[in-house]
DNA sequence: CTTTATCGTAAGTCATAACTTACGGTAAGT
DNA sequence: ACTTACCGTAAGTTATGACTTACGATAAAG
């Protein structure tokens, strides 16, 4: 569906070390950006990004907000993934069939 | 392995597109070129990326170079988002746990 | 009610990368 | 040998996006 978004956001890599940082549970803003080089405000447009994409989702949490994993977006990447690999080797048979009865005549 | 690289030509819209030429099977610069909005080098440019990235592989075919499909590039990827999930999972696992004691105590 | 903590947005800067045209190089056809 | 077809690389231009600092907004704390 929308895997293109999931694509350009896990491209840039400090994105995906934000990203990457949720993988082993949710946390809040101030928390992703401690240990990163970057200031935290550029941490608050990457979540943007990702949650555009549907990689993750927020809940306020107080005065903070916390920041989660989100299945959508990853399970887009994964569909494409699979179709892709599907259509290729569908064709690869074909490829292979062909070039058999090219030999045989 | 490198799913960086692979994450990063995949990430561009016009590059998806010439990859996704060679679905259904191996095709020449030109012809790949054939019906897509950009010049000819602007082609042979995306291939040199999605080569690097293990996306794809070439062989000369007289005076041309016909493209392929390499499953390493995708293989890279599925290996990283299985990856991601699985740990995604546990720490969920681990959350819902940790949630039900303290719910007990 | 004032202060503090936490976060998102706006505006501006700067590097990168996706194009273009121009050129050179190799293999096949005449 | 010369021409033609096909392709990769170099150099230059331009738009995009990844940062920064500055500011405003909301919720808890005192």
């Amino acid at each position: 569906m929308t895997y293109d978004k999931v694509l350009v956001a896990l491209a840039d890599p400090t994105r995906r070390r934000v990203f990457e940082r949720l993988r082993r549970g949710p946390q809040s803003v101030g928390k992703i950006a401690g240990g990163l080089p970057i200031s935290r405000p550029a941490v608050s447009q990457h979540l943007k990004v990702l949650k555009a994409a549907g990689l993750v989702g927020d809940r306020p949490e107080g005065t903070r907000r916390v920041y989660y994993v989100d299945p959508e977006g990853l399970g887009a990447l994964r569909a494409w993934l699979d179709q892709f690999w599907d259509d290729a080797l569908l064709a690869f048979k074909a490829e292979a069939e062909a070039e058999h009865l090219r030999r045989k005549s």
